[in-house]
RNA sequence: GGCGGGUUGCCCGAGCGGUCAAAGGGAGCAGACUGUAAAUCUGUCGCGAAAGCUACGAAGGUUCGAACCCUUCACCCGCCA
C-alpha cells in the first residue's frame, strides 16, 4: 500500500536506514520507471533469525509497500562456507544442520513479504538451487576469473584476519558465491538492487561487478546502517547476552517485548524509525514525549507493541500487553482477577512446584528459571533481590504458606527490578 | 614433510610444581539513585547448606602434590621445504 506518496528513497533517508549506495540518482530512475525487482540474503548461521536481520529483511517489505518486488534468499549454499567475521574463522555445521536451519529461516523469511502473484508478489529462493550443482571448473572459470586477489584482499575484514589468525580459502570465496548469487538473481528475475547490512557492502558490490563484466548491465546496491545501541554495542543482544530470537521458542513473545519496553531513551526513536511502519509525524510526537515526559516509557512502549505485533502478530501482543500490565502494574496483584492473573502467567516463563515438598524461596527462584543456580538463587536473596507477590524475601529459609497463594495456585516471583515469573503452587 | 609458537572460566587475558576455583579487564547479575532508561557508586560473579566436587584442548604419565613437568593425540598460527 503506498498509502503516502513520499518517494520510497526520501522515506529510507529519514528513517536513517541508507548508509552505503551506488549511484542513488540512478537508483532513483530505475524506480521510478516500474516496479524493481530486489533482494536481500539471509544466511542459515542458527536455528533463527534474530533482531537484526529484520532491518534489511524490513526494508524488502518498505521497498514491496513502495511497488516493487522483493526477493528472500535463503543461503542455503553461502551458510555451508561462512562470512568471513573478525571473530576469526567459523566452525563448519554440518550439511543436515545448515539444511535444517535455512528451512526454517525461510519460513520465517516468508512472512515478512506479500505473496500475491502479482508483479510486486515476492519471491523466495534457495542459493543451494544454483550453487549446489556448479562444477569446479565452473566456478574457477566463470566465476573466479572476473575476481582480483588484489582487491580481495584489501577488503577491510580480510585484512584483519590476515594480520591476525589468518583465513582459509573457504571463507575468503564466499564473496565469489554472493557476487555470484546476484548475477543468477539477474538473469532469472531481472534483479537490479540488493540490499543489506552495511558489513555486507563488499559482497554486494562484488555482485554489482560481477553483474557488470559478464552481463554488462548496471545493477544497484544499498546498505543499512548496521543497528547499535548509544553504547556502541551490536543491537539485538538480550541482556542476559545471547541474541533476541523470531523463533518464540528461542525468545518468548514475551521476553521480546520486554526486551523492547527496556530500550533506552537514547536509542528508543532512532529505533522507532528504524523497526516499525509508523509514520514520522507519529515518531515525532513520540520522540517529543520522550524529551519532555521520560518516565512515561511512551516511546518504548510503543516500540515495544508495534514490534511484538510484527513478529508474533496481533493477538500474541495483546496477550503480553496485558501480561506485562498485570506484572508491573501499580496495583496489589491480589486485586487481579483470576482469568487476568491465568493469561498473565501463561505469558511470563514459569515453574511449578508442591507444597508438599515444603519449597523455600531458593527453591522457588530456580524453579521459576529467574535464577539458574541454587548459590545464584541465594546471592539474589540476600542481596535484597528477591520478591515474592512484590514483597521483598530476605530469609533464605522462607516458605510460602497457603494464605500466599493468589487464587489458590499461582505465586508471582520477582528478581530485581525487571524480571518476573509465576509458579504454579500444586498441593 | 621439517622447525618454532599456541589452546585458561561467557569473552579478552595473567599464571608456569603447593598459598589457584585460578590476577586484571570487559560482559552479566544484584543494591543505592531513578522512569521496567542511561550514567555513577557499591557488592557479586563454576556447582554445592557444607564436607567437598567439577574445571585450565583430549588421553595417559612423573610427583606426597600439576593449569603449570613429561608422552601421545587433536586443533590453531607462523616460518621453511
Amino acid at each position: 500500500m503506498a498509502s503516502v506518496s513520499e518517494h520510497i528513497l526520501d522515506e529510507l533517508t529519514w528513517r536513517g536506514l541508507i548508509a552505503q549506495s551506488t549511484d542513488l540518482d540512478a537508483l532513483r530512475r530505475d524506480l521510478d520507471a516500474g516496479p524493481l525487482t530486489l533482494y536481500a540474503g539471509f544466511d542459515p548461521t542458527a536455528p533463527s533469525l534474530h533482531a537484526g536481520n529484520l532491518v534489511p529483511l524490513l526494508m524488502l517489505t518498505r521497498f514491496q509497500r513502495a511497488g516493487h518486488r522483493p526477493i528472500v534468499l535463503a543461503g542455503g549454499a553461502t551458510g555451508m562456507v561462512g562470512d568471513p567475521r573478525d571473530q576469526g574463522e567459523r566452525t563448519l555445521n554440518s550439511l543436515d544442520v545448515v539444511a535444517e536451519w535455512a528451512a526454517r529461516i525461510r519460513g520465517q523469511l516468508e512472512r515478512f513479504v506479500e505473496f500475491d502473484g502479482s508483479p510486486t508478489g515476492a519471491v523466495v529462493v534457495n542459493n543451494l538451487d544454483w550453487t549446489g550443482g556448479m562444477s569446479v571448473l565452473e566456478y574457477l572459470r566463470d566465476v573466479g576469473k572476473h575476481f582480483s586477489i588484489n582487491v580481495m584482499l584489501a577488503r577491510e575484514t580480510v585484512k584483519r584476519r590476515l594480520e591476525g589468525d589468518g583465513m582459509s580459502y573457504t571463507e575468503f570465496s564466499y564473496l565469489l558465491l554472493q557476487s555470484h548469487d546476484y548475477l543468477q538473481l539477474h538473469r532469472k528475475y531481472d534483479c537490479a538492487l540488493q540490499v543489506g547490512g552495511s558489513d555486507q557492502w563488499g559482497n554486494i558490490v562484488g555482485g554489482v561487478e560481477l553483474v557488470r563484466r559478464i552481463d554488462g548491465d548496471a545493477v544497484h546496491a544499498l546498505t543499512a546502517p548496521l543497528v547499535t545501541d548509544a553504547e556502541g554495542r551490536k543491537f539485538g543482544k538480550s541482556t542476559g547476552g545471547g541474541n533476541i530470537w523470531l523463533d518464540p521458542a528461542l525468545t518468548s513473545p514475551y521476553a521480546w517485548y520486554q526486551y523492547f519496553v527496556n530500550v533506552g531513551d537514547a536509542d528508543v526513536v532512532r529505533y522507532l524509525r528504524l523497526f516499525t511502519f509508523l509514520p514520522r509525524e507519529e515518531i515525532d510526537a513520540l520522540a517529543e514525549q520522550t524529551a519532555e515526559r521520560p518516565h512515561l516509557r511512551a516511546a518504548q512502549r510503543r516500540l515495544a507493541e508495534e514490534f511484538t505485533r510484527l513478529v508474533h502478530g496481533e493477538h500474541e501482543t495483546r496477550q503480553v500487553i496485558a501480561a506485562s500490565q498485570a506484572l508491573f502494574g501499580r496495583g496489589e496483584l491480589r486485586d487481579l482477577d483470576e482469568p487476568t492473573l491465568t493469561a498473565a502467567m501463561a505469558e511470563a516463563p514459569t515453574g511449578s512446584v508442591r507444597l508438599a515438598d515444603a519449597p523455600t524461596i531458593v527453591d522457588l527462584l530456580v524453579s521459576s528459571g529467574l535464577t539458574p543456580s541454587r548459590g545464584a538463587a541465594r546471592r539474589a536473596v540476600n542481596e535484597g533481590g528477591a520478591y515474592v507477590n512484590n514483597v521483598k524475601i530476605g530469609d533464605e529459609d522462607w516458605r510460602p504458606a497457603t494464605g500466599d497463594l493468589l487464587h489458590g495456585r499461582w505465586l508471582v516471583l520477582r528478581r530485581g527490578k525487571r524480571s518476573t515469573a509465576g509458579v504454579e503452587v500444586a498441593p
